[in-house]
DNA sequence: TTGACATGTCGTGATGTGTCGATATATTTG
DNA sequence: CAAATATATCGACACATCACGACATGTCAA
């Protein structure tokens, strides 16, 4: 017991807030089904929505928060509106999320 | 634009309820400098609540939630308290949130 | 036993978040 | 133009979270 490495330099707090912003962001079922899916290509809000089991207006409010914190991006096309990941780090995220809570 | 894998089985909306109540937990800029600390160590209460400059009572709050999501685990050494991480897939979110957030 | 110390618990007020219905905007189709 | 469709926005409410002070518990040492 009180057995601890020889460490003394960590993240800084102001580096920690930002990740927890972003882990505050994922943290959320639907967002993380989103996520998901969009490492695996690119969907339409009405698409995401229905893979939800949710209306399409409030896939809209998830993807527009992911959107304003930098982890996704969108593109119009005509009347619908395809979203792709923009946030490299996720990728990462997800495969341990997956390996953890995947197929169980 | 549209192009999608050919991919039609997603983590169950259970299991990302799962993980997303994990990465809430985590979603705290003081609670990821101690899961950091812990990963490389066990300490106590204090020095936890030392390292991110808060009193040790709010520390003991911010375990004791950690614990209860089986995060942590804790033990007992007289008068203080040693933490130590239970939940092994926290190692893998680290090293994202490291290669992501860290030295920058 | 008394006091100091480490940790934990409780109640509260401020702030943030999720959900939903109603409505708005933009685009295509007839 | 009018109707249908896809997406976005707004306002309101319930609910969770956070930081904090006050207090409680347990442990050691004099």
């Amino acid at each position: 017991m009180g057995v601890k490495a020889e460490q003394g330099v960590w993240i800084s707090l102001e580096a920690m807030a930002d990740a927890a912003e972003c882990l505050k962001t994922l943290a959320h079922p639907h967002r993380l089904r989103m996520v998901e899916m969009l490492l695996a290509g690119e969907y339409t809000v009405g698409e995401l929505a229905e893979a939800c089991g949710i209306p399409s207006h409030m896939a809209s409010e998830h993807l527009r928060l992911m959107k304003d914190r930098g982890l996704l991006d969108s593109d119009k096309d005509g009347r619908q509106v395809y979203y792709r990941i923009a946030e490299d780090g996720l990728k990462g995220i997800m495969r341990c999320i997956e390996r953890r809570f995947g197929g169980g």
